[in-house]
DNA sequence: TATGAATGAGAATTCATTCAT
DNA sequence: TATGAATGAATTCTCATTCAT
């Protein structure tokens, strides 16, 4: 037992199932399709995870993780309010992209949807946290709904990600960008002082 | 075979299909199993529906198509403006919470996800449609956003939908009633004239 | 029990089974296939035959039975020696063609051999008889091979079935042409006096 | 799954496969008939053949396609063509024992008629070239019916095979050597210089 | 007689997982 | 660690046959 030594093998096992569960969802991938583009055998990818499930776990994991921390970082870093927003904006926006195929993957997998709650969960907190801080900070008009924009804002988080992940896929570029668009215009009504 | 006179058998074919698959997506959901719900032997199933691909189509078609319809019909309706709106978000959000369960079995499946985005484009222009009119008739201010306002009611269609849908089962009423809040009341910031 | 009155229904079964015992062959071929060709339900065929196989049978023998009787009557009768085989030749080539389609699908059907087994051989008998009265009669030359030309008359005639049967469906008409053509041929070869 | 080491169980599967086919013709011919005749489970076979159908052909293959070759390099050898002509009689009716069960099996089954169809072309192929070589050679009587030898030919091989293949099971052997000697018989007639 | 819904046994095939090597 | 053959349970679907009406 104990940690395999191996580390090359195991990232590349996860990349491998990045791609596969993203392309195909949980159910429809097999281990020897995960296996199989990570060049290996099924029989090897028990060397690193005991299941498939738990593969999958932690292909979310590693997947939507660091995402999360680095969107986060960017969300309290103690730059200005106007720069930290772009910032996330910047960084949620062409990060979603790469999150793609996972996002379609892991979603409504029955099973595997607390996972995507977790994280959802986590984004929307940060969020929640860094439109606090421009309020605080006099940069940002007061919530027009002061009992429920953090529904709003998952409103706007939950909109965005599933808009994207349902866009077709040769439009998945400019439905990005729209979203992005639409998100950044609703910001700037609110954004106080010389505008962008 | 031969067509089936039963209509309530087939009936009951839908109701447990509609459970089945709202509980465990497309791919976990076996005929077994809604064969079984349903008080019948698999094969049986396969009188009323050729395929179980067809059987979860017509499943996703009788759950929504009607709610689609009717949503529609109150918002080209003769009545004035905000009572159509209002009507809309009743509807919509109270039906809302039937159709969870399919809702979140049908998406993500890879072959089915284009039955999803059908319907959603459909709500969606139902929505826009009711917009311009508002507009037009000069009860709604207009968009704060020219250009992007389609993209501002999808990002929150969709993220009305999916948030209910993410909801855990036992927060689902409360969820919806929070998201329903905050859709109205960004809309009421915008209505014109002697407010609700 | 007792035969059914309508003979009329049974015998559209049996046509119908002709017809889709011929295409699919015996396994391929489902009771409601060979209903609904007769515009009946499966149940239905059940009322004439107890069981798939019988009905096979009885397609079987209703099929070629009279084809059997029919060559063997041409054989047999008071006429010459070469107007009687020119007309064994001629029926039997001519019905070949209607029948292909159970040749084909009752052969091999291992359960179903012997029922072809039989009606080879009674046909291959009716030849035999047909030819020890050429003889007889002085029409035709002495078997080349006075030991074995049963066995020639054999090969002859499952030669021609088969290779009839074997044929692709655009050149059976052709096929079967130019198999009378050969067998004519080398059968005039050995007829005595004038030439036909 | 990958590509198996094991050559040894591949070949006890066709074993297996080409008993079974030819007892019960490829529609009653089941994947577990075939596994449990080889030793194992029905899921073990796809390891080794990926469908029913591409196991079925790859019988048809390795159980006839090297009697052809065989049959083809006797046909075109440097012998005298007495001697030829002898040896791929001999090598084909003693071949055609070995094969009956496949033959049996392959035949008629729709799908699988090519299969035949095309080796069928082959075989007489090859022996139209012998016999055209024979005559070339001055070995042979020119054919008697110079439009239609090819025909003969046909007709004789295709008898052969198929009685061969129709006959009881205890008869077999008598079957095939009564076959043989007619038509040797009827090829010696037609032999020029020293009889054999 | 006829219907057509229902049954149940069984078909091919898939795949996560195990295990001897 | 790694292999890849093997397993066995499950899946979708088919169909001859039955049976209440």
């Amino acid at each position: 037992m104990g940690r395999p030594r191996s580390q090359g093998k195991r990232k590349s096992i996860l990349e491998s199932a990045f791609r596969v569960f993203g392309e195909c969802g949980y159910q429809r991938s097999t281990m020897r399709m995960i296996a199989e583009r990570a060049g290996m055998v099924p029989g090897a990818l028990y060397i690193y995870f005991p299941s498939k499930e738990i593969l999958f776990e932690a292909t979310v994991r590693e997947g939507w993780d660091r995402f999360l921390s680095d969107l986060h970082r960017a969300a309290v870093s103690s730059r200005p309010f106007r720069e930290r927003i772009q910032e996330v904006l910047d960084l949620g926006f062409s990060r979603l992209k790469d999150g793609l195929p996972l996002l379609q993957g892991m979603l409504f997998e029955a099973n595997q949807r607390r996972l995507f709650q977790d994280r959802l969960d986590a984004l929307c907190a940060s969020l929640e946290q860094l439109f606090a801080a421009g309020w605080r900070e006099g940069q940002l008009e007061p919530p027009a709904d002061p009992v429920r924009w953090k529904t709003v804002i998952r409103l706007n988080t939950v909109g965005a990600l599933f808009s994207a992940a349902l866009a077709a896929p040769g439009r998945v570029d400019r439905e990005i960008a729209e979203l992005k668009a639409a998100i950044q215009r609703q910001l700037a009504d609110r954004l106080r002082g010389a505008p962008a």
